[in-house]
Order: structure tokens, then sequence, then C-alpha cells
RNA sequence: GUGAGUGUAGUUCAGCGGUUAGAGCACUGGAUUGUGGUUCCAGGUGUCGGGGGUUCGAAUCCCCUCACUCACCCCA
């Protein structure tokens, strides 16, 4: 019987997760300087978790979620986003009330029922924020300074931060007549999509990528320009900060967010050479989600995530260090062989890699073995070794040769 | 959900109507006794993705199916 992994999943191998732990460890370091305290959430939420913060509208909540009835009748989800957990969580445990600032980070699974393609997968992984409690700018220009700290010490380049504001509940509707009245006449000429967005989310026609959606949208009125005081005061703020903390970025007015609870700011990273799904991070605020979960009614709040696994394939070619085998103990003969075992048992006691060979192969063959592991020493064990009590260990780099005393092996490696 | 491309050894691929289907890499052993990386020699494996059809003859042509990949959609 011939199984293979779920479609859209994938099996990571030792270079590769290195790799991982070097972004997650990496990420886990950067966002506690900002004063972000790690959150574990579960994978599995009530459906309406989701369908709720998310929009019943999305494609996301439409078509994409793993869904299916527990045992007791529940309609259960696999996550397919970490917000909503989060804000969940937030609300269930009054955080709030602990003090007036929270902020989180996590990693984990996230599942969405797609078609797999380049940098998309039906299980990935995502880093992600959350800091919630204040609707000052400030807050978004440090998170996006942190967000570009990190990738500059993960070494990526060519990173493109586009960011938007699409206002707030009390702005957004009078923006969407506009750009309904500017669309009204050429309706017939939108995308089948599009039409629809029309009645639903007509500012997601604003980040149609049909071309001939994007032609008619040449003259349409950008969110920028109808935002009230409030939500431009704060973009222009935001915009102004990032400038004063040289965090480079373009504003992208037709930034539209696919999830329902955002607003104001919105941003994206944008990485080349991904193929068509090129975002390697994106998040922005969602001042209203708090209250939707039945917290606070001012709990304003923002976030981000980054998709790992588009991040571990912008990296992995560069991505150089491994660590290698200390020692490889060549064994000669059975009582050499169990001399290696002890002598191993040892040395990964006090914290040493070592490595022996579980079948009795030539040395040559031995010797091959501790090439391809690279160990930095091979310690060789005959039937004479035994006897005087020392044998010969080789440093694999210069081929220098010395004798070691058998009962001082273990100190010579710590 | 839609479209395109690809399925041949562990892996990367060649073979694209005609005997027993091949190569590189990887793996194992050896090149005067117990010393790696280079070189040389030797060794094995394939339901040619699956099913059906055309043909004297199919890995090769046709149909169906499954899987993978990329793109659309959407998003991290």
């Amino acid at each position: 019987m011939n199984h293979r992994g779920v479609k859209g999943t994938q099996d990571i191998f030792t270079p590769e997760v290195e790799v991982w732990r070097f972004i997650e460890s990496t990420a886990s370091r950067v966002f506690e300087n900002f004063g972000f305290q790690e959150i574990r959430v579960p994978i599995i939420e009530h459906t309406d978790v989701f369908t709720r913060s998310i929009g019943e509208t999305t494609d996301i909540v439409e078509k994409e979620m793993y869904t299916f009835q527990d045992k007791g009748g529940r309609s259960i989800t696999l996550r397919p986003e970490g917000t909503a957990p989060v804000v969940r969580a937030f609300v269930q445990h009054s955080l709030y009330a602990k003090r007036p600032i929270n902020k989180f980070y996590y990693t984990g699974p996230m599942f969405r029922y797609e078609r797999p393609q380049a940098g998309r997968y039906r299980q990935f992984q995502q880093i992600g924020v959350e800091a919630f409690g204040s609707d000052d700018p400030r807050l978004d220009a440090e998170m996006l300074l942190m967000l570009k700290l990190l990738l500059e010490k993960l070494g990526l380049k060519d990173l493109d931060c586009q960011v938007n504001s699409i206002g707030c509940p009390e702005c957004r509707p009078g923006y969407m007549d506009v750009v309904r009245a500017y669309f009204h006449d050429l309706y017939g000429e939108l995308c089948s999509e599009c039409q629809r967005r029309f009645e639903i989310n007509p500012l997601r026609i604003m980040d149609c990528k049909a071309p001939k959606c994007r032609e008619l949208r040449v003259g349409a009125p950008s969110v920028l320009d109808y935002l009230d005081n409030d939500c431009s005061r704060h973009f222009n703020a935001l915009t102004g900060m990032l400038q004063a903390l040289e965090v480079p970025y373009t504003v992208n007015p037709n930034l539209i967010r696919g999830l329902d609870y955002y607003t104001r700011t919105t941003f994206e990273v944008i990485a080349s050479g991904l193929g068509a799904q090129n975002a390697v991070a994106a998040g922005g605020r969602y001042d209203g989600l708090v209250a939707e979960f039945g917290g606070p009614e001012k709990t304003p709040a923002l976030g981000f995530a980054i998709g790992v696994e588009r991040m571990v394939s912008l990296i992995k070619e560069t991505y150089k260090h491994r660590r290698r085998p200390a020692l490889f103990i060549a064994a000669l003969s059975k009582e050499a062989e169990k001399m290696a075992l002890i002598l191993s048992g040892r040395l990964r006691g006090k914290g040493v890699w070592t490595e022996i060979s579980y079948d009795s192969a030539s040395l040559k063959s031995q010797m091959r073995r501790a090439d391809k592991l690279n160990a930095e020493y091979v310690l060789i064990i005959g039937e004479e070794e035994l006897k005087r009590g020392s044998a010969p260990l080789r440093n694999m780099n210069t081929k220098e040769q010395v004798d070691l005393w058998l009962d001082k092996v273990v100190e010579q490696f710590t």
C-alpha cells in the first residue's frame, strides 16, 4: 500500500529545517525586543470565530476552510489564519484588563483548502504578531520597523513595503458609494468577479488583477482622498514616522486586504523572485475586531503575518550554517565496536556530537562515512589500540594524526 | 473551481512506433595487509503513474483516470 502526504502539505528535511529554525528564533528575538510575548492558541476553533471576523463573503470563509463536525455535533474549523484565534483568546481571558497595551506573537500551521502552487500550500506556516490597546500611529510605525528589522536580520533584499489606509466604518461607506458611482456606467465591462464585488465590496475592484479592470479604474477616485479627518491624520502621521525611522515604503492606494476586519492601515511586503505568490508578509489595523468578539468597545489593534514557506524559499539558497559532528569513531573489531559505543555514549552525554557506524565495515568505508558526515575528527580503534590503550585521532581537515589515550578522549573533546 | 505542462531506477533526466529500456548523480564493494574527499574498476533495482484502445509490434500514438507542477482566482 502506497501512502502519500495530503495534497498541499509538505515534509521538511534537515538542511531546510535549519532555515526554519533560523527564521523562527530570529523572529522571536526581534519581537521580544519590541515587547511582544509569545502566545500559543489552538489549531482548531469554533467555526464562527472565523466566519464572523474574516467575513461571510470572503473567499477564505466561502470556500477555503477545513470545517468538520466533532463527535459532539459542534462545527469546528482548522484555523485559516492567526488573528481571529488570538483576538478570541484576548477577549476570553480579559487580557485587556491586565494592562493597557498587550503585544503577542505566535507561530504555527494554518490551513486553507486551495489549489497548491509555488509558495502556496494547504497547510502553511505563519509567524504573526498582534498588538492591542492603542490607535496611536506610533504602534503602526513601530510594527513596520520591527518587520523591517526582522527582514534585514534574515538577510532579505529586494523587498517592497507597500502601505495604504482603507479608512474606518465612518468614512469607508462614503468612499464605497463614490466607487460605485464611478463604476456604475462601466459595470458591464467589469469582469464577472468584479460585478459581484460591485454589490458586496466595491473596494475589491480596486485591486483586481484583470487587465480590463485595471484599465477601467485608471481614473477612479483614491481611498486616500476620501478618508475622514481622523483617518487622514492617522495615515499622514504614520508615513511621517516611517520616514523618521528610515523604513522604506511605497504608498499603494489599491492595496485592499481580503479580510473584512481591516480598518485604516494596511500593508504588504512584496518580494521579487517568488513567482506569483509574492507577498512574504502582510497585515494591518483591525480597530473594530475586539468589540466584534465582545471585548471593550474601544480596543484598537493591529497585526501582521509572515509566510514562513515563502521566506524559507527566499533564503535557503544563501543559508549556509551547518552543524557538523565533532568526532567519528571507527572500530575495527568486535571489542573495538563495544569501546566505540561506550565512548560515544560518554561524549554524547557531555554534549559532543559523536558518530559511530552500526555494521562491521572496512576502515576505508568507515572513513568514507566520516567524510560524508563531515566529521571534524576520526578516532580509529582496533585490536592494537585496545591493547596499548591509545588510538590515532585524525584531523579530517589537516590530515594530522596524533595518538590519544582512550581514557582521555572525553576530556579532549569537552 | 478554471487553464496549461509533466509523470521512465533512490534522484535528475535521455529514449518518443521496432530486438533483452539507458546515462549522470547517489549507494555498496574493490584498486597488495588498517586511513576519507580526486581518479579507475565492478555491482543492483524499474508493474516506463494506473486502466482501456489502435497496431504484427506501444515507454513511444489515442481515450479515460490519478498524481505532481505552474498559472488564474485568492492570499502568507
